[in-house]
DNA sequence: TTAGGACTTCAAGCTGACTTGAGGTCAAGA
DNA sequence: TCTTGACCTCAAGTCAGCTTGAAGTCCTAA
């Protein structure tokens, strides 16, 4: 079976070393075992920092990929714990996604409209914001 | 002319008065006047406050948002500002709309699929994370 | 006159996701 | 044997974007 050393999983995801050791104190990922202390990773260990960086570049944080990959609490029904955390997420990304529409909308009248400053601005930009600042607000993704 | 507090404008906003004071140290927002050492606000404010709200919403961190209320560098060809930096942001948008959908499509399978863990679903999302973490990446908004 | 509330400043603390640095270990190659 | 490079641990630092706390000021109302 083919191993890898901590930076050749990290080379192979894009991520630093660094990175791997915090997910792994994080409880996300753990070593195939350890040679001289040094640990060793199977090609599992590859998919599971991929998937683990496109949950994070899907809005998760780390605390919900840990939850991801652990399953529920347990005394969540089984056969949860995926879809349902999913579910939850598509929710908040449809969200983010009218709300990237909005703001896509607006940077386009603002690129268009050729305005110096923002008192030339002020007058297409004022209402889209101020009806913006009055809207409820969702979760933040990734910070 | 209609004057406010710093709570009041905090208060209309949405924000906290703390949160207008560290707007100020980073220079995007100056009171009008002050008043037995009091901040004292006008209208213009609210609205200036409303589109930092709107801007940090957008994606656009504190130091962007300073630029596009200030202008450009010196160095700038003039009548650029707003509309240069809307639209190197809409390119950032698009891309970052294009990941929502990706992980849209993730997760709907995901949420479909009934796997209760990772294994299960490793058949499903396996290739689209590992396809996913050879994209460039893109810049964080909101960080 | 006194209490209250809203404000002031400044420094320090917080969260998330890491990185960096110091000091040490281990295996391989010249 | 010595060096090199990759790795180890643990603590501390970094960044953004604030919040919190302490200690003090100012105005208003009772």
């Amino acid at each position: 079976m083919e191993t890898f050393g901590i930076g050749e999983v990290a080379r192979r995801v894009g991520v630093r070393p660094s990175a791997v050791r915090y997910y792994e104190a994080r409880g996300l990922i753990e070593p195939f075992g350890r040679t001289g202390g040094k640990r060793v990773y199977g090609q599992e260990a590859v998919e599971r920092m991929a998937l683990i960086s496109f949950a994070k570049a899907v809005g998760f944080s780390l605390a919900e990929i840990r939850k991801l990959l652990a399953g529920f609490p347990h005394d969540t029904p089984a056969g949860a714990r995926w879809s349902e955390l999913a579910s939850a997420k598509l929710i908040e990304l449809d969200a983010m996604s009218q709300r990237i529409d909005v703001m896509r909308a607006a940077l386009r009248k603002i690129s268009e409209c050729g305005c110096s400053d923002l008192d030339q601005c002020a007058h297409s930009i004022g209402k889209i914001s101020l009806s913006f600042s009055h809207r409820e607000k969702v979760p933040r993704s990734g910070g």
